[in-house]
RNA sequence: GGGGCCGUAGCUCAAUUGGUUAGAGUACCGGACUGUCGAUCCGGGGGUUGCGGGUUCAAGUCCCGUCGGCCUCGCCA
């Protein structure tokens, strides 16, 4: 039988259908179509990740639309009639023979409309396109002889008795299952087309499965799961605030969280000495293929605990997302570096431990030679380091090396000095500068051997670091260094509290003006600021920081000391985050914590290295929502109300 | 704020050194077709080459500006 809504319809802009009658009727008995199966729950499968096998119970009630979901119909249903409903991801017309690809976040169906049952639907079949949405009512029966070993449910098919148009689609500007993506401009506009992907499927139900576990996780740790306000007070420093009037109080303004940090410290003296949170956070700050103007934290903070209660607590958290969302055992502990260490092997405190590649000094050597550059730069104190690409002689040409010098050039290297190692001798433009014993001497150091090439920079101590340890990703990327599926964590220890800041001469805080000295290091917040060490740490997988915390100072006197340091007046603090300041002298327990980025984790797990395909509605580079055409000019009688009048620069 | 890449049909792309009426695939529209699954076959419509200016006999192509998207340095504890 064919619905009443089935008629063929005129033009390519339809409009809205309205949903069939049964989906308002209480009464099950006036749906002829459902399967014989009325009291059992319908099961879902998920889309299948990993070895995890879940599954979602829906209950069946009298307005379900469907009896089954598009990617759960096996052999085992041969027989049955049943219900789906989807989208049409693509149809092949036989004229008498109609097949149509029903899609939904399941899976993909094969249904057949044929003339011989029903001529009317029929043509109403014939006139599906891409991504109209219709629910079919059949029978499962089996495509022996036309398997499509492609599909979950490639051995069926439903042959439609019933059709219901329960909306036309206009032409899509792009379909879900294209092989070939649109710009992603146009997937940001019409992201709801978008996330039919199954790939950003894939990534949403990842991130769903991420946070979940991460609840279950802290939950069965006794922590408690407490919400910190949105509309809060300007935090001390670090990124720029989004602010947002108040019409209660002219002229005032609240500032989004840029993480709930001071909250989660009063919630410590408050004795919730367990709190979790997935707290969405927000910086006014451009942005990078990893990095959102909103964003999720999984924020944590503990009381009555030190530095590595912390850090084994959020090893069982790596250990169980790895266990549960890609069925891999983690050896705990995680290793745990220090700061100098890393920057000293790796040039940077968030290294990709995924391969080997260190840095090596050769400052000693470069002294002694005769070539200008080297022997200059270690007489003005600076460094000459640099790397051994094993056997990537052959692999990089004059022009390629250009090329890298060009980049190097971006992190503030001057040049980029290279050498082949050829018979046992090193081989450049500049090799003539040094004397045999120089060439064995840096092959010796380098470990070099034939064919092997070598890459040095000279420069300060913090260029050679930022240009190798960009020169070492890069080169550990492009000489296949290691098995972009694997994820390896480390924690990287004992930062220094402060770092100088030349131009504003005074310290800044490394990590945040919260941060509890290392205990030892104390005295030397009077005498030599720069030595103290923080007991802060990062959390850190494949190159990118995932996680960064700190034991929290929860001494009024010693807060009040690094604030002068930062440059922070005792009137400032007062007035900024005064608030902090008063609850930590109302019996404080020590106390700490970390946050990691959920967005990065979910990248981390997935693969991606875009942070917007983790994100169902994300931002362009410019902040904008393409989607939703956020932010705008607002009504005026909005700014009015809140006593703002909007002073634009002139052109 | 700086540097780089990109913008041509709904979409993905092409267009020789600046040179004829800007093409192809796909999507869309019409027709044929009862076992397709990237259906096939026949026919058709579809373009302010992002926008504005300039150079030139001539601009999709070169130059300047601008808008938008992406990457990146600065920035982001």
């Amino acid at each position: 039988m064919l619905a009443q809504r089935t008629v063929p319809l005129p033009g390519a802009i339809l409009p809205t259908f309205p949903r069939p009658r049964q989906s308002k009727l209480p009464d099950p008995s006036s749906r002829r179509c459902i399967a014989p199966r009325p009291a059992s729950p319908i099961i879902l499968p998920q889309l299948a990740l990993g070895r995890s096998k879940r599954f979602l119970r829906q209950k069946r009630n009298g307005g379900v639309l469907r009896t089954h979901t598009c990617g759960e119909l096996r052999p085992e249903h041969i027989g049955q009639k049943v219900t789906l409903c989807g989208w049409v991801q693509n149809y092949r017309d036989h004229r008498g023979l109609v097949f149509v690809d029903l899609r939904d976040r399941y899976g993909i169906t094969q249904i057949v409309f044929n003339m011989a049952f029903d001529d009317e639907m029929q043509t109403v079949a014939r006139s599906l396109r891409s991504e109209d949405v219709i629910q079919v009512t059949g029978e499962v029966v089996s495509r022996s002889g036309n398997v499509n070993p492609k599909l979950a449910t490639g051995e069926i098919e439903v042959v439609a008795r019933e059709l219901v148009v329960l909306n036309r689609s206009k032409r899509p500007p792009f379909e879900p299952s294209s092989p070939d993506l649109p710009n992603e401009e146009l997937r940001l506009r019409y992201r709801f087309i978008d996330l039919r992907r199954p790939a950003l499927q894939k990534a949403m139900l990842l991130r769903h499965r991420l946070t979940k576990a991460t609840r279950d996780y802290f939950d069965r740790l006794g922590f408690l799961d407490i919400e910190t306000p949105m509309l809060g007070k300007s935090t001390p420093e670090g990124a720029r605030d989004y602010l947002v009037p108040s019409r209660v109080h002219p002229g005032c303004f609240y500032a989004l969280p840029q993480s709930p940090q001071i909250y989660k410290q009063i919630l410590m003296v408050a004795g919730y000495d367990r709190y979790m949170q997935i707290a969405r956070c927000f910086r006014d700050e451009d942005l990078r293929a990893d990095r959102q103007p909103e964003f999720t934290q999984i924020d944590v903070e503990m009381a009555f605990v030190e530095r590595d209660d912390i850090l084994d607590v959020i090893d069982g958290l790596v250990a169980h997302l790895m266990k549960e969302l890609r069925g891999e055992e983690v050896s705990l502990p995680l290793p745990r570096y220090s700061y100098r260490d890393m920057l000293e092997r790796y040039g940077t405190d968030k290294p990709d431990l995924r391969f080997g590649l260190e840095l090596v000094d050769i400052g000693d050597i470069a002294a002694e030679c005769d070539f200008g550059v080297f022997r200059k730069t270690v007489e003005e104190g600076g460094r000459v380091r640099g790397l051994n690409a094993k056997g990537a002689m052959e692999k990089y040409s004059r022009k390629d090396i250009d090329g890298l010098t060009d980049y190097v050039s971006d992190f503030g290297a001057k040049g980029l000095v290279f050498f082949r190692v050829k018979e046992g001798r090193l081989d450049s433009p500049v090799a003539k500068f040094f004397s045999e014993t120089h060439h064995q001497a840096i092959i010796e150091r380098m470990g070099a051997e034939n064919g092997d090439l070598l890459f040095f920079i000279a420069g300060e101590d913090s260029v050679t670091s930022a240009a190798l340890a960009a020169l070492r990703n890069r080169l550990g990327k492009e000489l296949e260094l290691y098995d972009p599926n694997e994820l390896k964590c480390c924690w990287v220890i004992d930062f220094p509290l402060f770092s100088w800041n030349e131009d504003e001469q005074r310290w800044d805080a490394e990590h945040h003006p919260f941060c509890y000295p290392v205990v030892e290091d104390l005295p030397l917040l009077d005498s030599d600021p720069g030595k103290v060490r923080a007991q802060t740490y990062d959390l850190v997988c494949n190159g990118c920081e995932a996680g960064s915390g700190s034991i929290r100072i929860h001494d009024p006197v010693v807060q009040q000391k690094v604030f002068g340091l930062l440059g922070i007046s005792e009137e400032e603090a007062e007035r900024r985050f005064g608030f902090l300041l008063e609850a930590l002298r109302y019996g404080a327990p020590p106390h700490g914590g970390i946050a990691l980025g959920l967005d990065r984790w979910v990248m981390l797990f997935s693969g991606d290295d875009n942070i917007r395909d983790v994100i169902a509605f994300p931002k362009t580079q410019k902040a904008t929502d393409l989607l939703s055409g956020a932010p705008s000019p607002v009504d005026p009688h909005q700014l009015r109300e809140l006593h703002i009048k909007v002073d634009l620069p002139g052109k």
